[in-house]
RNA sequence: GGGCGCUUAGCUCAGUUGGUAGAGCACUUGCUCGACAAGCAAGGGGUCACUGGUUCAAGUCCAGUAGCGCCCACCA
């Protein structure tokens, strides 16, 4: 046993002063590594079974918001709990290259300076970047540390790190090789703004008012047209057909007729096609097979020819004839009033769709024919959707599972491909028609490598490995995968997650993780998503500057509820601020009264328990088993909340209030007896809070460190103390049923003096009058009572007599008289009474019912039936008592 | 077009096998009694969105309705 450092707990609590002190503790004694725990493992628990997670890699475009502060308060607690709780433990952190975003907020800068990346070129743009991550990079490397979270920092990877990139290329030649990865000219997202394309993932959908123009293709060799309905007039000038529904008789002798383009004069084939839905619009399609997902597959079963009528910006190239030159939205403005005044625009209607926009930029995306790399994913997919459906994965909240399942069976192939600078730079090489997968230069002259980089989350998919060392053989790798526990939120399930267990199950053969948390997201008070880019997230440092680390970490992690967002307001962080200094004055409390004994040495056999003891130690047991119930089904916020309000409610409130009266100064001490029972009072008071501390150090790292250092403490660290036990022997119903009852007559006499306007210092003469085992029980807590609720005078009427005039209450089966005669206001009295009586009626009529109800009776559990029973008793026993004292006062 | 979530105190939200409705903030009243005013004590405030069903018993389970929000989908 360690001493306590009396001097430690100064006056204000100050919570930057307490959290600078122990981050480079805990670093310098290696408690952040695994192993780095020297709390025992607890009984039958093999210690073999590391516990391990990774930090999901922040981009590095700039700080962390309260979303990641979640985030991170979630991982740190569980990590935490579980390294006190005996388990080796991994954290694993890093963070991820972030291919467009870095890209994109890089090249803004170097717009502001006036310069752009194709005037400095490849290398030199990318060292920009490089730069960038190390400034950013630092930041949130700054931001992490301050939380307190707890990785081991030795390990921290960065998905371009050289040895990550070579498992990521590595991956590109595998899948290769085995058929799953391949080029082709297809239809994708095209960003026109950072002119490259994106995965369908990084398209948002936005329901947008737009139009359907209606527009007359004329039928040639004939003087008749055909109607087609259309959003993107613009792309008419890229029309290679028409197309109808076969079953569409409307349409049938016009097909094989040849249509021409209004404005481009070209002429085109109306062709059947399966794709038409003949309710729609006019029934017959324009096919642009180089601007559209549909009309390109249409275009492929009629053997349409591509014509691509833009550039890699969005302008209209030559094939657009007269429009050449003019931005996508210009053109379709000029092509409609062109159509308008030809007389080949029929009619126009309002229309509402889903637009894509690119989900870095805003901009509108357009379907776009481009030269790409796809992974096929279907092959992947089937592992990872029997993963889950063989409970390997399971997801909390278990919902999710159904989200996963759907897009795994759905899944659609994956264009990794980016024509960026920043990433891993695609492993091919071409010379004239040939083509090397390789991760470096194939021999000879002339080669010449692909210009393109991969899609960031084509390298964080291998995150949970790919950390470890793979594809080296690691002893990490061994030791540390699959991992335990992957905690993130549910916006990236798709882009992160379900590729995650993809790439496990494809190149470990095992699912990454058993288990996926899904933290609640952050939202601003109107209800948006915490983002870098909106600009609508506190800045995380600035918060734990004004409230503390622990605070924030504490309120963050109370206010999530699991499976629900969290709407965050910062006057929450109180909530923890308060809590943390409630922690702090009670230590200290503690701390003064506990004398120069050393406690560590006391037997708790050795001691004579009294009914408080008795009873702290039992909601503590209750306390531990509840906690720790929570944390293991991942519900912290309920953990959060049974902590804090048995260290507050219970063991503050109560506790200590009741332990004061038993820790006199020592010329105080009258006997052996009360010295003994300072001795139990000082070794409960500081037990519990020893446990209590424990508890806390998930939630608040630093005040529970700062504070368990300065009590006397068994071992070096709290960090690495071992996570408190529910001890069966502590659990007492007897005591509990009896505090319980102290605590609603101290209540009743604290309202009593209130309602009657009694300073609260005063102390005042209590009659109780009742059943003599009730009385007897009074007797034997009196000395819980008096102090608590100021009693001057505790009298037992045990001859029935009661005051002639008094305020009164009743409380279980006894009645409380408070015999102020001059000093109660009889009317408020009367008034308060009758309230009462109001009030216990209702309840009364309620039980009564009930135990009429033969069928509750005969049908519910017996235990529930005897409740009501005892509960009807009460009732009327209180009833009956209210009435008297109702009658008493009548007279007076 | 599918799927999911939410609707509980003035506000923000908890509520884990159905068994007398909770917290924080806000509000009222009173407290510088030897840890804490970032506090203590006492209190007011809710037909748990609506309708129906299952059950002895529903905030909790089921079905439907309304409003709000989110996700997915090749809505020319």
């Amino acid at each position: 046993m360690r001493p306590g450092n009396p001097e430690a707990l100064q006056q204000p609590y100050d919570p930057a002063r307490v959290e600078a002190r122990w981050y480079a503790v805990w670093e310098e004694r290696g408690v952040f590594k695994p192993g780095g725990s020297d709390a025992p493992a607890p009984s039958g628990k093999a210690t073999t079974r590391p516990f391990v997670i990774t930090m999901p890699p922040p981009n590095v475009t700039g700080s962390l918001t309260m979303g990641h502060l979640l985030g991170e308060s979630v991982r740190d607690c569980i990590v935490r709990w579980q390294r006190m709780d005996g388990r080796e433990t991994l954290y694993l952190p890093g963070m991820d290259h972030a291919g467009i975003a870095t890209h994109n907020v890089v090249e803004k800068k170097l717009r502001a300076e006036g310069r752009a990346r194709h005037q400095i070129g490849r290398d030199a743009f990318v060292k920009e970047v490089w730069a960038w991550k190390e400034q950013y990079g630092g930041l949130i490397f700054r931001q992490e540390r301050r939380v307190g979270i707890s990785p081991d920092w030795s390990r921290e990877r960065f998905t371009l790190d050289p040895a990550y990139s070579e498992a990521v290329l590595g991956v590109f030649k595998t899948l290769y090789d085995k058929g799953l990865i391949y080029r082709g000219r297809y239809i994708v997202n095209w960003c026109p703004r950072c002119r490259t394309a994106l995965s369908d993932e990084e398209v948002d959908r936005v329901e947008t008012q737009g139009h359907l123009w209606y527009v007359r293709y004329p039928i040639k060799d004939s003087d008749r047209s055909v109607t087609v309905a259309t959003t993107r007039p613009e792309t008419m000038l890229g029309d290679t057909a028409i197309a109808v529904s076969p079953k569409d008789t409307r349409y049938t002798k016009l097909i094989g007729r040849t249509a021409v383009v209004p404005l481009a004069r070209r002429e085109i084939p109306i062709v059947a096609d399966i794709m038409v839905d003949p309710k729609f619009g006019t029934g017959a399609v324009k096919i642009t097979p180089a601007h559209d997902a549909n009309d390109f597959q249409t275009g492929l079963r009629h053997d349409l020819p591509q014509i691509v009528i833009m550039d890699e910006g969005g302008v209209m190239n030559d094939a657009a004839g007269d429009f050449r030159g003019l931005d996508r939205f210009e053109a379709r403005k000029r092509i409609v009033a062109a159509l308008e005044d030809a007389g080949y625009l029929e009619k126009v209607e309002p229309h509402t769709h889903s637009v894509g926009h690119c989900s870095r930029c805003g901009t509108v995306i357009e379907p776009y024919l481009s030269l790409q790399w796809f992974v096929k994913m279907a092959p992947l997919a089937a592992a990872g959707i029997e993963a889950a459906k063989k409970g390997k994965v399971k997801f909390f909240p278990s919902r999710w599972k159904k989200v996963y399942l759907n897009w795994m069976e759905n899944i659609r192939d994956w264009c990794i491909s980016r024509q960026l600078w920043w990433g891993h730079r695609i492993p091919v090489w071409y010379r004239g028609e040939e083509m090397v997968v390789s991760l470096t230069a194939p021999e000879g002259d002339g080669w010449r490598q692909d210009e393109d980089v991969l899609d960031t989350w084509f390298s964080s998919w291998l995150w949970p490995f790919a950390t470890l060392g793979w594809p080296e053989k690691t002893s990490d790798v061994e030791r540390y995968y699959p991992n335990s526990l992957m905690v993130t939120g549910s916006d990236i399930i798709f882009f992160w997650v379900a590729r995650m267990i993809m790439a496990g199950c494809e190149f470990m053969g095992e699912a990454p993780f058993p288990h996926v948390m899904f933290t609640s997201i952050v939202r601003d008070a109107q209800g948006r998503k915490m983002s870098k880019s909106l600009g609508n997230s506190p800045d995380p440092l600035e918060m734990m500057e004004r409230y503390g680390a622990d605070a924030v970490r504490f309120t963050m992690v109370y206010l999530t509820p699991a499976g629900q967002d969290l709407l965050f307001d910062e006057k929450r962080l109180e909530t923890g601020k308060f809590f943390a200094n409630k922690m702090w004055n009670a230590a200290k409390l503690v701390q003064m009264r506990l004398g120069d004994e050393d406690l560590g040495k006391v037997k708790e056999s050795a001691l004579t328990l009294t009914l408080a003891d008795r009873w702290i130690l039992s909601r503590y047991a209750n306390a531990v088993k509840d906690i720790t119930r929570n944390l293991k089904t991942y519900r912290l916020n309920e953990a959060a909340n049974a902590l804090y309000h048995f260290a507050w409610n219970e063991y503050c409130d109560w506790y200590l209030e009741f332990a004061k009266s038993r820790w006199p100064e020592d010329d105080a001490i009258a006997d052996d007896a009360a010295r003994d029972d300072r001795r139990t009072a000082r070794w409960v008071a500081w037990k519990v809070l020893d446990g209590i501390l424990r508890l806390l150090h998930p939630f608040m790292p630093f005040v529970s460190e700062e504070l368990w250092q300065a009590l006397p403490h068994d071992g070096e660290l709290l960090a690495t103390a071992a996570w408190p036990r529910s001890r069966k022997a502590w659990v007492d119903a007897a005591a509990e049923r009896e505090i319980g009852f102290v605590q609603e007559l101290v209540i009743a006499v604290r309202n009593l003096r209130a309602e009657n306007n009694i300073p609260p210092g005063k102390r005042v003469p209590v009659s109780v009058r009742g059943p003599a085992e009730t009385l007897d029980a009074v007797e034997r807590l009196a000395s819980q009572i008096v102090p608590l609720a100021r009693i001057d005078v505790l009298t037992l009427a045990r001859d029935g007599s009661r005051p002639a005039v008094a305020a009164s209450a009743v409380v279980g089966r006894a009645e409380v008289f408070l015999p102020l005669e001059g000093l109660i206001d009889l009317d408020e009295e009367r008034a308060r009474l009758a309230k009462e009586a109001d009030k216990l009626l209702g309840d009364l009529e309620g039980a009564r019912k009930k135990l009429r109800n033969v069928d509750f009776l005969n049908k519910a559990r017996p235990e529930i039936v005897e409740k009501e029973r005892t509960r009807l008793a009460q009732l009327e026993e209180t009833l009956e008592k209210l009435k008297r004292a109702q009658a008493a006062l009548l007279g007076a």
